[in-house]
RNA sequence: GGGCCGGUAGCUCAGCCGGUAGAGCAGGGGCCUUUUAAGCCCAAGGUCGUGGGUUCGACCCCCACCCGGCCCA
């Protein structure tokens, strides 16, 4: 990509070739730390509690590296602002205790540098916990300026206040690392994440899950009804199909006796995109031996609950987008049909289907005209039910029809045994028992093929060896899929999938 | 897929009824040894998303396209 050069990179190019000139490594290889921004101020802090102080007040002898966020010269003396992941810290240089050579390689230093300093820490009169620095060495040279905005606080409220910054919403998904470089809020919604997807593994770890990795790259697709990505592998000269789900290869590992097991990785639906959809998305999968869904449900609401207190600190409540949302167990439960009589008035099983779709189409769906019964009740929940479940509620018992990987509900064969969490209007977590009669799955797979043929392309394919495998025997178990990017935006309250995914899909440039 | 909004200096944004573009910050030069959105003085910086069209003349009006955001399907 070639771009014509800014004024601003042409003179840090030139500042460049000058610290050459001067014999001044400008990409270094290495520097020892010895403190944060954080963990120096608290050392300081320590040692002025404690009387600790020596000469002209200093404090203890720090080593940090950090990039150089603000630059304020006064002549023979100048004040700067180092960051680095723990936050801020002000940087005093005075010609004296640099010497007058070193001093000026400031001019030709820029904001965006890294740098490594050492010195010892004090306060400065305005009582602003400072390095005074004892020496210093550029670590790499800033050619491009970062959009860095200016900082303040607020004296009224204490909050931060920051002056332009960098604001383009395109241009921070594009440019990710000058987004995390500028906006310490945004490095938190991505440190936060690391956090809840910790906090999730711990939970399967404490409880005897096997975290296992399964095919990314399949001959057949399943376990959802979403269309795929596909790709061609030459050697084998055999198309292959990015997973949509990990479910029927982790159900062949319960076959396989492994009783416990979970996967947290990528699923790709080639679908449209939006505040909620990311083509390439992570997923979360687990599978219990021996349980079924009212096991998975209360097991759910522990892991659920266990990270919401994970990132509030203790709280079973947190708000999102201005509502406040109370994860306290157990969560409500409404019957699938009853929520569509509660919220959206139908009587789903009293329309016959040309009443059905005429519903659906008054909502303004068009390819309603397409679609299989079970779908049109689907697109009726997901019109005039899911929008109004702010409160966490676990929805169960699905109609057989659209969950062909579930097990017929007990005494209600019409209906499977499958829940969906359902909090701020979406879906977070969908679980079923999972179906392990070989001989039904062979029949739901002929009824999705059918459906397939019928022009339904989110119909589900035939996998034979799925068949096979539960032909070996499948003990009952319980199976849960959690969407872990939405979990993470309700969690960091963020109203767009794209903020709590680093490098959104994008088009190209 | 449809509707609405946006794309102007490195960043954040102005730009009227069409008359060849402006601010703040950043950057450059100067002064300044406890400043902190440091300050003061000086100078510089533009393919106005892309391509057509209308016009004596287009950032501005029209058409198409590209990229993004929001809403709807």
């Amino acid at each position: 990509m070639e771009e014509r050069r800014s004024q601003v990179i042409t003179d840090r190019l030139e500042k460049l070739h000058e610290l050459q000139r001067r014999g001044v490594t400008s990409f270094a290889y290495r520097y020892d730390v010895t403190h944060s921004a954080a963990e120096a101020r608290a050392a300081f802090e320590a040692a002025e509690r404690a009387g600790n102080l020596g000469e002209d007040r200093l404090g203890p002898a720090v080593r940090l590296g950090g990039r150089l966020v603000s630059l304020r010269t006064h002549g023979r003396a100048t004040f700067a602002d180092l960051a680095d992941r723990t936050g801020r810290i002000q940087l005093y240089f005075r010609v004296n205790d640099v010497g007058e050579a070193r001093y000026e390689l400031l001019d030709l230093l820029d904001i965006g540098d890294w740098l490594g300093i050492a010195g010892p820490v004090f306060r400065t009169r305005m009582g602003e916990i400072t390095v005074r620095i004892g020496s210093f060495e550029l670590l790499a040279k800033s050619l491009r300026p970062l959009p860095l905005g200016k900082e303040d606080v607020d004296p009224a409220t204490g909050e931060r206040v920051v002056y332009s910054g960098f604001a383009d919403v395109e241009q921070r998904y594009r440019q990710r690392y000058a987004d995390l470089a500028v906006n310490p809020e945004v490095r938190e919604v991505f440190l936060t994440r690391s956090r809840i997807v910790r906090a999730l593994r711990r939970f399967l770890d404490e409880r005897g899950y096997v975290e296992v990795e399964t095919p990314v790259l399949q001959p057949l697709y399943g376990g959802a009804a979403a269309r795929p990505f596909v790709t061609h592998h030459f050697a084998l000269d055999l198309p292959l199909y990015l997973r949509i789900a990990d479910e029927l290869y982790l159900k062949r590992l319960i076959v396989g006796g492994l009783q416990r097991v979970y996967e947290i990785g990528k699923d790709f639906r080639n679908e449209g995109m939006d505040r909620t959809h990311n083509p390439e998305f992570t997923m979360l999968e687990f599978y219990q031996a021996f349980g079924d869904y009212e096991d998975m449900m209360r097991l759910v609401e522990e892991l659920v609950v266990s990270v919401v207190q994970e990132v509030t600190g203790g709280s079973p409540r947190l708000t999102y987008q201005g509502v406040t949302l109370d994860f306290q167990a157990p969560f409500r439960r409404l019957r699938y049909l009853d929520a569509l009589r509660e919220y959206g008035n139908v009587e789903v099983d009293r329309l016959d289907d040309a009443a059905l779709r005429e519903a659906v189409r008054s909502l303004g769906v068009e390819d309603a005209g397409r679609m299989p019964r079970p779908r049109l009740a689907d697109e009726l929940f997901k019109h005039l039910v899911e929008p109004h479940l702010e409160q966490p509620v676990f929805i169960v018992d699905y109609p057989r029809d659209l969950s062909p990987l579930a097990k017929p509900k007990r005494g209600a064969p019409q209906l499977v045994e499958r829940f969906e969490l359902i909090a701020a209007g979406r879906e977070l977590a969908n679980a079923f028992s999972e179906l392990n009669d070989p001989l039904d799955q062979r029949e739901r797979f002929a009824a999705q093929a059918k459906l397939r043929e019928q022009g339904d392309e989110l119909a589900q394919t035939f996998d034979e060896d799925f068949v096979r495998a539960l032909e070996y025997g499948m003990p009952p178990t319980g199976g849960v899929g959690i969407g872990v990017d939405r979990l993470v935006m309700l969690l960091t309250d963020q109203a767009s999938i794209r903020d709590v995914i680093l490098f959104p899909t994008m088009r190209p440039e």
